[in-house]
Order: structure tokens, then sequence, then C-alpha cells
DNA sequence: GAAATTTATTTCAAGCATAAAATATCAAGT
DNA sequence: ACTTGATATTTTATGCTTGAAATAAATTTC
């Protein structure tokens, strides 16, 4: 691949391995921020109602509360402010669920629609700026190998 | 590298930046969680004040909060809270700085490099574990890459 | 059919996080 | 020497986040 090759390291793998989820931490530390701001600026809402909205925007049909807990990998108590302050907005709407009163079901609403359309363009305008230094075969590259984090632990 | 290489998706490039992102933001979840749990399990502690004890203990003198708050990429208002925390623990102390009683200057305690070096040797294999899945030419590769995200930005 | 167990969501207490205002102090300008 | 502007930290209001408890409802067990 692309990258240039660099000479191997004597340091223990454990310390390298340190020193990649540092680079973690900052990479994504860095875009959160720009990513934060932006939404408050431009939008006047914030990350983790855009994260609320995006999930309920691929499900058209809602959600229940536990499965965008789940999805999110948040808390229930999370979720459910969020949705609070999403509703009071008129961006989403609680809906029964047939069949079991425990459930709720949280969807968005026509007007949720639009702003999180408006909201999805801007933000991929965003991300594309961050992450523009690489090439395709460097994106292919990184999301194959973040992938891996997940697998032996899921 | 050792990354298998995959067909190049037609998908724009904006588009896979934004996989990117959504990898990114799934790896360093799960990570963060992990790490969290187990620092809650084993020392009875949080990651924000982890990361605290981390900036001090590679500055034994000491960090003027403004400094701490540069390091570590949070609000001024965060870090006081934080260092008040780890100060009513016995963690860290405060000290006056000459020449400016604005001015003030964290460090830990001896306690509190105790207690940091037994929660970093914790982390560290913790942190192992979750990034096993990486040879060290992959390792290289992924510090490379990530490294290049704050570059045009910072 | 009743009791026990499990599940879905909300509420709660505590910690973390931001952005802005408040306060005290320092530095620069006149 | 005084005024103005800048700086360091804390405080404030608000939002987010967790983990656990509380509550209501569904399912399972006997």
């Amino acid at each position: 691949m692309s990258a240039p090759a660099k000479p191997l390291s004597n340091k223990p793998l454990s310390k390298q391995r340190l020193r990649l989820w540092l680079r973690m931490l900052s990479a994504h530390r860095g875009i959160e921020m720009h990513l934060r701001e932006q939404l408050r600026l431009s939008h006047d809402s914030t990350l983790p109602r855009f994260d609320v909205m995006s999930a309920l925007d691929r499900y058209r049909d809602g959600l229940r509360m536990s499965d965008l807990s789940a999805r999110l990998k948040v808390s229930n108590g999370n979720v459910t402010g969020i949705v609070e302050r999403l509703a009071s907005e008129g961006l989403v709407e609680r809906v029964a669920v047939d069949g079991d009163r425990r459930a709720m079901c949280v969807r968005l609403t026509p007007a949720g629609i639009d702003r999180f359309a408006d909201m999805a363009r801007n933000h991929e305008t965003w991300v594309n700026d961050r992450l523009s230094a690489f090439t395709e075969d460097e994106l292919i590259t990184l999301i194959t190998l973040l992938d891996r984090i997940g697998e032996i632990h899921e």
C-alpha cells in the first residue's frame, strides 16, 4: 500500500499497540471536536442528537428505545434523555408498540427527516474534509484494519 | 503491507471517508467501553482521571491547569472538576506558581504516582489485548496513516 | 391461575463535557 | 502611575454519559 514503510521499532508490541491507541484517541478527538462545533454553529444541534437521528433515518418505521441504545452503544437512560430533547423540538415522536405496553417506538417526524437531510449533507462534507488526506487505497486499508478491532471481542 | 486488497469501490470518495469515520467511531467506542469498565472494576477510577494522571506522570514537576487542558484537549472547566476529584482522593495536589498568582500547578502526589503505576500496567495489558489482531507492520501502517489526520488541521 | 422471573423504559445520582461568564491577576499602552 | 487589554482559573448552565434502582408489563414456571 502507499503508507511509507518505517524502520521496525525495537519497542515491544504492547508499547506499539499503546501508541496506536493514543493515535486513535487523538484522531477521533480532533474530528469529533470539529463536527461538534460545526453542528452547533450551523444547526444548533449536538453530535449525540445527530447520531440518534442518523439511526432513525435508516429505519424510517422507527426503532425501539432498546434497539436505539444497542445500535448507538449507549445506555438506555442516555437514549431516554436525548430522545426527550429531540421530541421537545418536534424532530422525533414516540409511538406506542402494539402488543407490548412496556415498549416505545421512536421515529423521525417529517420535520425531523428534513432537518436530518440538511445536517447529513453538511456532516458528510465536514468528514470528507477532515479525512481528505487519504487516497482510496489508504481508505480501504484503514477500513479493513479497523474492522478487525471489533471482530474478536464482539 | 499485509492488509488484503479489496476491489475498488465505485462509491465516491466522500462516502468512503464517511465509512472510515464510522469505523473509527466504532473502534474507538469499543476500546473505550472496555477500558472504562476495567478501570472501574479494578481501580475504582475513570478514564478521564486516568488521562489526567497519565499527563501528570509524564511531567512529574507538574503542569499548569491550562497546559493540562491543552494536552488533553478538554475545556478548562472540565479539568478543574477532574483535578478537584483527584485532589480529594489525595492523588494530586495543587501548588501555587511563583510570580503568577492567577496560575495553579498540579502534580501527582507520591500516592498518586503509585496508584498510576498500578493503573498504567493494567491499562497497557488491556490495550494490548484489544489490539492484539495487528502485526507490527500493520501497527506501523495504522499509526502512520492516523498521524496524517492531525497534520493539515492542527 | 398465581407466583416468580425477566424485560423495557424511566428515573436517579454522579461524573464528564462544553461554552460562556465571572473573578482575580498580569502585561501593555499612554 | 493609571487605564486598558489580555490571561488563568473557577463558576455556571446545559447537555451527555454511566450504572443502578424503580416501575410497569410480559413471560415463564409450577
